[in-house]
DNA sequence: CTCTATTTTTTCGAGCCTCGAAAAAATACT
DNA sequence: AGTATTTTTTCGAGGCTCGAAAAAATAGAG
């Protein structure tokens, strides 16, 4: 049962509606934020002098250097980089990094890693997050008390609550919970976020214009992942993270797949499935651990230069991403593609097996209006996801505290 | 851009939170209603006193006789029967059926009546609509004025705005704004809703304990269609009434379906496909216009008495369900799900294959613990869904007017 | 250089809304 | 008849947003 509105949690929403429209728009006046959020000057008045007062917001003086109009000039507000910090941890196959980011979304310092995902102990994993994490604490040029949240992203699915990983293709061990590993370590509120979901928050940054209400951001990598933002908010499953495209069936009972089932996507369009048909090893042929950027590329080249086993492989990708795209359009209507990771860069090879196959689904019918977009590369999309989560977390929880919490089903996920 | 909160909004939201209170717990007292929005006595009394002013709520008397506690006995709130009334129409294969729904919930009058819909030329199908309802409204035992919104359900895809039938399996034509036709003829708002988002509303309403949150209505009729309820709301899609579970593809290139395409879901669960696979007529025969339900009976009969292939006929609709269902989960996580309609009765037939396929998914992992719960009558569920959709509108949008126009994403769908 | 038009921002009183505390109302028990 | 108990209403306090008006800050005209 939802739960009524009380008088004090109005100024809180509208706080946290001022912060949002801040660092959507960057160095809006305070006329914009008035127009944008339809609450009165008065209003807007009273909020930012009061984020002012806090040190939550700036003022910024001179606006535009070219603004001609007559009047009062208007007085930019921007975001104080000073007023918090959030850290990012990214974990993925054999790579961990960290970022310390300011409240205006400014990286200021990062430290990469490389490691053996795969084999390591379950404690030296969790050992090596959280002493990174120390390390960026650590360092002498940092107030460590601005660090106001942490929030790790992991390829494989997480919880809803953004606590724990359930299970990840870069370790065999399960149900980690980095969360609150990281939380009573350091004291410092963290979540543990699935790496497509990160990708799609990201993508909604870079182009609103383009990401804006619905959208889809597959990654083709080593595994198939999905964001999915529909309405404006995230998608998640009703216990984990949710969305796995991958294994949605594409032939029942068909290649052997990953993750020890069969017929999957990803057991087509995966880069080891590619490479085991472009190796022509048969589909029951057990997944390799690993195909390197380098190899794939050079599959890719191959395949482009002549019709053999490589070009049939990207084909059965095609096929298999087009088929699961239909019928995942069967379900929320044809909605924008965004591609990512190293097979992105191979769409080319991809896209013609995957727009026949979508012809012959439900989402057919308007399969020529489907734009595709491609990224190759991954893992900057996943930082950037990571710190707007965390910063909009901060916006919200702590500069705005009880706005959402109060609210019934339309806490905002992702703006 | 989400927009701000005004001040008067906060008794607008406050209202529609109390009304629908009363409308879910039946005879709520003002202390029950505090407790469950957590608002303050004063404010539910002095929303109750102003709604009872207005004719919305009544106060009945000595609501439970059993009270046996001391101190002023609690006075119960109820709907005021005479507040408003609605009108539903559902509109199915060969079948149009409406009634008359009092504010409290209670049917006032009905008319039914067979039509030939597959024949039907669009100007009759409409026509027979349109005098339906004016029949009903005739009716001098009714007050037109009462009126206050009509829902109309039809099986097929519906937009999202609740405007128009795009298509439909029981008639030939399509994009028909039935909505607007039905406001334009009677000045009474109207909105058209999919048959199977009706039965996922009614199923909440039934039994909240069970269809909470998430849960999954599907029909298993000469159709196959799906109610989704994902996170408390009404699952839609971008464009459409989406959930279109019926037209993921099972198999590439697979079995006709009655859609045109090849190898959709229903291909090989629906009545027709069931009928074909009994009859051994091939997977490229013409999917037959209709099949009684009593020949439905027979099959599943036959199939229960042999081993023949009326019961391989309902293996293959179990398998193409189960993994249907298996990628359904491998997006959204495994849920509740209600089988409804005539081959809901043959559910005996169809789970053990359902549930070897699921196995075989990313849903596997809980194949024991996803329950199916079976309701062989879907038309009783879509009237009674029509009905809740219509009487909560009237809540909302006249009773509370402007508390979830300018709301963010969070207005509530269903409840 | 002064004055005017224009635009942005702040100030201030009015009107609502919710809340807590206390009062009033209505019953069971002694 | 009096007391304890529970529900509901009343009333003043505090907060919030709004509209109107004032104040502030600039460009252009003369």
């Amino acid at each position: 049962m939802s739960v009524g509105i009380r008088h004090d949690d109005l100024r809180r929403r509208n706080r946290a509606m001022v912060i949002a429209a801040v660092r959507h728009a960057g160095q809006p006046s305070r006329t914009e934020i008035a127009a944008t959020t339809s609450l009165s000057h008065s209003t807007i008045s009273a909020i930012s002098s009061d984020l002012i007062v806090e040190g939550i917001l700036t003022e910024s003086k001179p606006s535009e250097a070219g603004s001609l109009k007559r009047g009062r000039p208007q007085v930019g507000l921007s975001l104080n980089p000073e007023a918090a910090a959030v850290m990012t941890v990214v974990l993925s196959l054999n790579f961990l990094s960290v970022a310390v980011i300011d409240y205006a979304g400014q990286v200021i310092s990062e430290e990469q890693r490389r490691l053996d995902t795969l084999t390591m102990a379950r404690e030296s994993l969790i050992g090596e997050c959280t002493a990174i994490v120390r390390r960026r604490l650590d360092d002498p040029d940092l107030d460590v008390r601005s660090i106001a949240r942490i929030a790790l992203a992991i390829q494989g699915i997480t919880d809803t609550r953004s606590r724990a990983m359930l299970w990840s293709p870069i370790t065999p061990h399960t149900d980690i919970a980095f969360a609150d590993i990281l939380e009573d370590a350091f004291g410092i509120p963290a979540t543990m976020e699935n790496d497509c979901n990160m990708m799609a928050v990201a993508l909604r940054w870079r182009d609103p214009q383009r990401y804006r209400d619905d959208f889809i951001a597959i990654l083709l990598s080593h595994g198939i992942g999905m964001g999915l933002v529909l309405k404006g908010e995230l998608f998640t499953g009703t216990h984990s993270s949710g969305g796995e495209f991958g294994h949605m069936i594409h032939r029942p009972n068909g290649a052997l797949c990953r993750c020890g089932r069969r017929g999957c996507v990803e057991a087509y369009a995966g880069n080891y499935a590619i490479w085991r048909n472009a190796r022509q090893l048969g589909e029951d042929a057990e997944p390799v651990a690993d195909v390197s950027d380098a190899d794939m590329r050079a599959l890719a080249t191959a395949a482009r230069e002549r019709d053999g086993p490589e070009r049939e492989a990207y084909r059965k990708a095609g096929e298999a991403l087009g088929y699961g795209l239909g019928s995942l359009f069967a379900l929320i209507d044809p909605a924008p593609v965004a591609m990512v990771g190293v097979s992105a860069a191979a769409f080319d090879l991809i896209e013609p097996a995957l727009r026949e196959a979508i012809v012959q689904t439900a989402g057919g019918q308007h399969s020529k209006s489907i734009s595709f977009d491609t990224e190759p590369n991954e893992l900057p999309l996943i930082r950037e996801g990571c710190a707007m989560r965390a910063l909009t977390f901060v916006d919200q929880e702590i500069f705005a505290p009880g706005a959402q919490a109060r609210s019934g089903p339309g806490g905002k996920n992702v703006a």
